[in-house]
RNA sequence: UGCCUAAUGGUGUAAUGGUAGCACUACAGAUUCUGGUUCUGUCUGUCUGGGUUCGAGUCCUGGUUAGGCAACCA
């Protein structure tokens, strides 16, 4: 039986125009990044919409780059945002870019000049926008607004030629400078830019569309059906159809199976943004921490982007079942960070092997044992046999934490202490503390204790309940391992909504790097990460009672590097 | 003194005129060779006034609150 599933508003809508048959019963999305930075977790929210809305209603997404800016646009860009969406897990019909439009666009400008629709306004930016009103009061007109068609024509054309310098003239929408929306009071749809080439046109354009005027017509250009996009863009809706009403039903461009006749327009709906606590999902504000090196890059493990998420060891699974859970909806919010190291632990849990590793090391002393060589097989994943296991070296002295150990200790601590509770070591025997020592400032350097031979885990003896179990790894055979422990990037859970600099409110303490003491088995992992695509690829471990870890590509032989993705739920509170 | 959105537990969402449900968080208990996991339970919610209706979170109406809108950005 097909589970039952909430539809969210955006699928209501498709799902209703799919019953009323519009627009020949065609599902089209868009995913229209700007190729001005890297992708986020906010992008990927967006992404699973269009990317989702398509694959469920059997319809295609095509990925169209929004590359009317060359001031801000490079094509490292667009490269890591098509390998990061691939990550994703998702595959798009075609790649088109709003520059593939740009004839056509200036085709349309023209148009609108000669009908009077559209005039070259040579004020000033600071004029324009003085002119513009304020939300509470209309604007006036440009001296330049009544211009006659002829001169707009011939001034437009000289602007694309390079006659004009930036900044000089843009060409405006003649609308309505009295609409109470903001957008509507005579638009800029062209400004002139010659400092910058652009990454695919190089220099054949010295006017570029301002977004208002190509995205829409781009979405028609394509057949596009259902153009989605975010919260802030309601403003914009009112123009995204004015603009299409100039020139609807004529044949897109971009659509070889359009039929004459066809209903097809394209509508915009909007749905929230997705915010995270402790985190920024302004690409601004990510790329001042990326170039100011308050952070390593942009794939720095703290950082909410596709790349700093894979590097700490989120999986592209993970991050679909999280936007999953979050919906979509009109409100805004706030996601709980929480949500998000809650769905990586659910993952990781049933696939991550478990490693002994000691974090804060002291010797412990096993007094009454003689063995040598003794060596331990330990399931990788306890009560999982068939994910397999691994050998442990044990002997008469291992290492502990220093926080199982608690010389005099009260009755909600049920770790190691003389003459206390009898303890397991994971995997091994029963052993009890006698005492300990201590340098001249009173520091313990070597726990003793005595272990009970026949209570190795798996034989009879091994039966024995014990309050506590602790990891060890064995002094001779255990290794030194790199572990970067991430946390929060910032200190309040909304640095946006704080005052002053949101460089302030950076959590000092987010990124801590220690040595552990690892046991063998993760020797073998010493090699080089591969990389497959582009893309290093990941290996996760839990280290027992300290959290899942993710291989890092700065491993090498000679080192292992392990960024921690998330900790373990620690419920014990002291 | 404008226009556009939206208001359901601490957080995120569902209920499409008919029992306010789910997830996360928090707390309590049980289980456990990870103080993890798992299981069970508990707390906490329809912004507000009026109206329509046998019945309103849902429809109508007035208010309140929050967010967005005045880039030659997208």
């Amino acid at each position: 039986m097909e589970e039952e599933k909430n539809l969210n508003f955006i699928e209501q809508i498709v799902e209703n125009d799919l019953r009323e048959g519009k627009n020949d019963g065609r599902i089209q999305t868009r995913f229209p990044p700007e190729p001005n930075g890297y992708l986020h977790i906010g992008h990927v929210k967006a992404i699973c919409m269009d990317f989702g809305i398509a694959e469920k209603y059997n319809g295609v997404c095509n990925l169209r780059f929004d590359d009317t800016n060359p001031v801000k646009e490079d094509t490292e860009y667009v490269d890591s945002i098509q390998q990061d969406i691939r990550w994703l897990g998702f595959r798009w019909g075609q790649v088109y870019y709003a520059s593939d439009y740009f004839d056509q666009l200036y085709e349309l400008a023209l148009r609108f000049i000669r009908e009077g629709k559209a005039y070259v306004d040579e004020q000033t930016a600071e004029q324009i926008a003085e002119q513009k009103g304020t939300p509470t009061e209309p604007g006036v007109a440009s001296p330049y607004r009544d211009r006659p068609v002829e001169e707009n024509l011939r001034l437009f054309e000289a602007m694309q030629r390079g006659e004009i310098e930036e900044g000089r003239m843009v060409l405006r929408a003649k609308i309505d400078m009295a609409n109470p929306n903001m957008h509507f009071r005579d638009p800029i749809m062209y400004r002139i830019i010659t400092s910058h080439p652009h990454h695919r046109t190089g220099r054949k354009w010295n006017v570029y569309p301002m977004y208002d005027f190509a995205h829409g017509q781009s979405d028609y250009f394509e057949g596009v059906t259902h153009s989605i996009c975010t919260l802030e863009f309601v403003v914009h809706r009112p123009l995204y159809d004015y603009f299409i009403d100039q020139f609807v039903g004529e044949v897109p461009s971009n659509f070889p199976a359009w039929k004459e006749g066809s209903d097809y327009r394209p509508h915009q709906y909007e749905f929230n943004r997705l915010n995270i606590t402790y985190t920024v999902m302004s690409k601004r504000k990510m790329l001042q921490l990326v170039k100011e090196g308050l952070v390593a890059g942009w794939d720095d493990p703290r950082m909410p982007t596709v790349c700093g998420l894979r590097r700490r060891g989120y999986t592209a699974e993970a991050i679909r079942t999280f936007i999953d859970k979050i919906g979509y909806t009109k409100v805004e919010g706030m996601i709980d960070l929480g949500l998000l190291e809650h769905t990586i632990r659910e993952s990781l849990k049933q696939t991550a092997p478990r490693v002994c590793a000691i974090f804060d090391p002291v010797k412990l002393v096993l007094t009454n044992y003689v063995g040598d060589g003794e060596m331990i097989e330990a399931e990788n994943i306890d009560g999982m046999p068939e994910l397999g296991s691994r050998i442990m070296p044990f002997g008469k002295e291992l290492y502990i934490e220093r926080g199982d150990f608690l010389e005099e200790a009260d009755k909600n601590f049920f770790r190691l202490s003389p003459g206390g509770r009898e303890v397991r070591l994971k995997s091994a025997y029963i052993i009890q503390a006698t005492g300990c020592e201590k340098d001249s400032e009173g520091c313990i350097t070597t726990v003793y204790a005595t272990y009970d031979p026949t209570s190795k885990s798996g034989t009879e003896g091994g039966n024995r309940k014990t309050k506590a179990t602790i990891n060890w790894v064995e002094c001779g055979s255990c290794v030194d391992v790199e572990a970067r422990l991430y946390d929060r990037l910032f200190r309040v859970e909304n640095p946006s909504a704080e005052e002053g600099d949101f460089r302030d409110l950076l959590n000092a303490d987010s990124l801590k790097v220690v040595t552990c003491k690892a046991e063998q088995s993760l020797r073998n992992e010493m090699h080089p990460v591969q990389v497959v695509d582009g893309i290093a690829q990941v290996k996760h471990f839990q280290l027992l009672k300290q959290g899942y870890f993710v291989i890092d590509p700065d491993t090498n032989e000679n080192r292992l590097v392990l960024n921690r993705t998330a900790s373990l739920k620690d419920n014990w509170q002291k």
